[in-house]
DNA sequence: CTGATTTACATGGTGAAACACCTATTTCCT
DNA sequence: AGGAAATAGGTGTTTCACCATGTAAATCAG
């Protein structure tokens, strides 16, 4: 469906902006069938789940706050909290960190690995399905255009903060 | 960047996976420009601009709050309250419908169509900078490769409801 | 025309997000 | 080594989003 169609929209829109605006759409789906299909029924959300993701792909000494955070999609997560609520419910662990006594390191707990286990066979049947909408060279090419945006979105980014 | 490089990935993505982390990631930078360049200046949220643009694009009769909702990219948005802020800074009014009357019409205000204009040009500047990344038929091969996937998560998503 | 159902919206309460601020520790500079 | 600056991350507060509930009006069924 036409994102006009979609989002009732009469005028013309400019290219650009309808670029921009099939991002956030399409983001909306993508992020709402991984809610619906994954999160809620285990009553995660995308944001801590993303934590356990990272925790269970890092080196078993766990990683600190910041470490978490750099690797997350939304940088500017509250991390510190969202290890609170996993912490609260047996998913990770704090323990000291010697090196530096500033950040406790934040590892993931048996029970923690176990959910996330529960979850990757779901989570990759949901992401293999869009390869039946891409063949191989239309995904290559998705994912290079995205990353040029990407890169042009960052450079604009850089620039407004001077 | 690539997205493994990003996010600091080291374990190879699985390609469905890489493409939503994709679509997820490179929205948080659509996103994230917008807001700082265009919606905190002026002390708005994206949903209350999205609100003022459809306004300003619907007839001078105004919009029921339903029409608005299903105008909207994040269709869950709590559109009373988003209206009861904007009315509150007199950037739009209720009036009374006389033909339906459990719902008002939300009609922009004059200062309301003059804070619209006054972003729109800076808008159509932000959106127009997506076109110096992707050449025309690449634009239109990412808004057909988008839309494909919307249509794929939509149909995932109904057969869920069911 | 009357009662039941549906629709449209508002609102109340809860939990999380966003902002800044604060403290402890480390690093850098001289 | 000693003090300044930077870094890490915890916490407080306000705002907002989300869920469920409530209410009024329209629609439908008989």
């Amino acid at each position: 469906m036409h994102i006009q169609e979609e989002l009732q929209i009469t005028k013309p829109l400019e290219p650009g902006h309808e670029v921009a605006l099939a991002l956030l759409l399409t983001r909306e789906y993508v992020a709402r069938l991984f809610d619906q299909a994954l999160y809620e029924p285990e009553d995660l959300s995308d944001q801590q789940f993303n934590v356990l993701r990272i925790l269970k792909g890092g080196g078993k000494d766990g990683y600190l706050v910041k470490d978490i955070r750099c690797r997350m999609i939304y940088r500017f997560a509250d991390v510190p909290r969202l290890v609170n609520r996993l912490e609260a419910r047996g998913l990770v662990k704090r323990c000291e960190n010697p090196a530096d006594r500033r950040g406790s390191r934040v590892q993931i707990t048996v029970k923690g690995l176990a959910l996330e286990a529960r979850m990757h066979d779901r989570h990759q049947a949901l992401s293999q399905q869009v390869d039946r909408c891409l063949s191989v060279e239309e995904r290559t090419q998705l994912l290079a255009m995205l990353e040029r945006l990407r890169d042009d979105y960052r450079t604009q980014l850089e620039a407004l903060a001077k």
